[in-house]
DNA sequence: CAGAAATCGATAGCAATACTATCATTGTAA
DNA sequence: TTACAATGATAGTATTGCTATCGATTTCTG
């Protein structure tokens, strides 16, 4: 089987659709290597265009700034994300089993997904992990969510807010619980490799450690 | 009683003291209301300069730069926490009841307090939430952790930590669930505010909820 | 009180960034 | 074959981020 997945992106996240051409794909593929390698901070059109061998100007045609790109991307994977979500949990009955699927989908640096050709998803997770919340961290939140450049990160949100309805019916913060384990599947993440003494992981650094806490703090709630 | 506040910071985030000049001062004062108002992407020394009267060399004097001057402020905002902790829980015995304590604190616009002149505690309350997490979310994370910039926040996050032991000495995550706790009172308010569809307080927009969901939280933890 | 040092204002300048505009070229579809 | 969309090439501008220099004034020190 050669599947290719392709997911129907907002018109607003860009000018031009990168996916319907090669040099767009390029820009899509090079952005996540070199915002992985350099940080987002470090990243600018200029080097992205001598990168791929391109021009700046070349780059403006797609994505109107930067930001717009690290929007595009996020978005990019958040809809991958609910994809595998809605994938691996197909066909489970049970919400709780459902549940660990998706803290194990949210904590796990993925392996690199064969069916999206020019993404590397294992990168993409890591750079989401940084840099993800810079996308809506901004003055100008409101009006990207209008344009509903956030919708795929809201979807996952609510998929998993039903998911903890479906355990727990009456549970008051269906939403709040959901945003919270996908921020803290990264944040922790972040912190066991960078700020240690926040998290109870530090000595070994590992990502399973991360799924037994959050599986603890998920089911205390529900359970509770 | 008119008692000054004041808090010993490292020597690392600035190049002379604020603390100890007006011009100091008023870089600090017209920072907080210039990344409250533009937020912190649009905020430039130049910008500040202009603002208070002053040359943007003249800020150079203080500060190596913006992200420094951001990392600077939110320490001083986390060792004003921690102070507002110790000192509101101090004498309490009951860890429960420290611990609600410490949400409510983590969790409300505070009012401006008195006793310290040039900051407005309120406005930083409100950068904190929207810029926090840019001050480590950067490639430079490991190299400001060990110049120590990150101190005040980490000993906040211990000595919340210590209290969750307290409540329940066999815990097993007491730091993760006080840094989870810590972000998520910052983020909850941020995604009711401009993002409301990821929390279950969107209707209403009352922080008192936010404690609701967070006091569920925790002591469905620690009491399962 | 004199001299030294610190502080600040003023100005200049530079490299990088963020973005826009124009025009020629090439491949492709009507 | 004509038309047009996509790209490459080049230029240019305003802003940002940062460094350097030079007096004038204030403050500290002996």
């Amino acid at each position: 089987m050669d599947i290719q997945l392709h997911f129907k992106m907002n018109e607003k996240l860009f000018l031009k659709d990168p996916e319907q051409s090669e040099l767009g794909r390029k820009i899509i593929q090079h952005s996540i290597l070199l915002i992985h390698q350099n940080g987002f901070e470090a990243f600018t059109f200029k080097k992205l265009a001598e990168h791929i061998g391109t021009t700046e100007a070349g780059i403006y045609r797609y994505f109107e700034n930067k930001h717009r790109l690290l929007v595009y991307i996020a978005a990019w994977y958040w809809s991958w994300l609910e994809y595998q979500v809605a994938f691996q949990t197909h066909n489970i009955q049970d919400p709780v089993i459902k549940l660990k699927k998706v803290i194990k989908l949210l904590a796990f640096s993925v392996e690199d997904d064969l069916s999206t050709h020019h993404v590397d998803e294992s990168l993409l997770h890591q750079i989401i992990i940084t840099e993800g919340s810079k996308t809506y961290l901004t003055r100008r939140v409101s009006e990207d969510n209008k344009d509903r450049l956030f919708k795929p990160y809201k979807d996952l949100c609510a998929m998993i807010g039903n998911i903890i309805l479906e355990c727990r019916p009456d549970y008051r913060y269906p939403k709040s619980l959901a945003s919270t384990i996908i921020e803290m599947a990264h944040f922790q993440n972040f912190f066991m490799n960078h700020l240690p003494s926040l998290t109870d992981f530090g000595n070994d650094k590992n990502e399973l450690k991360i799924v037994a806490f959050l599986e603890d703090l998920v089911f205390s709630c529900i359970r509770s």
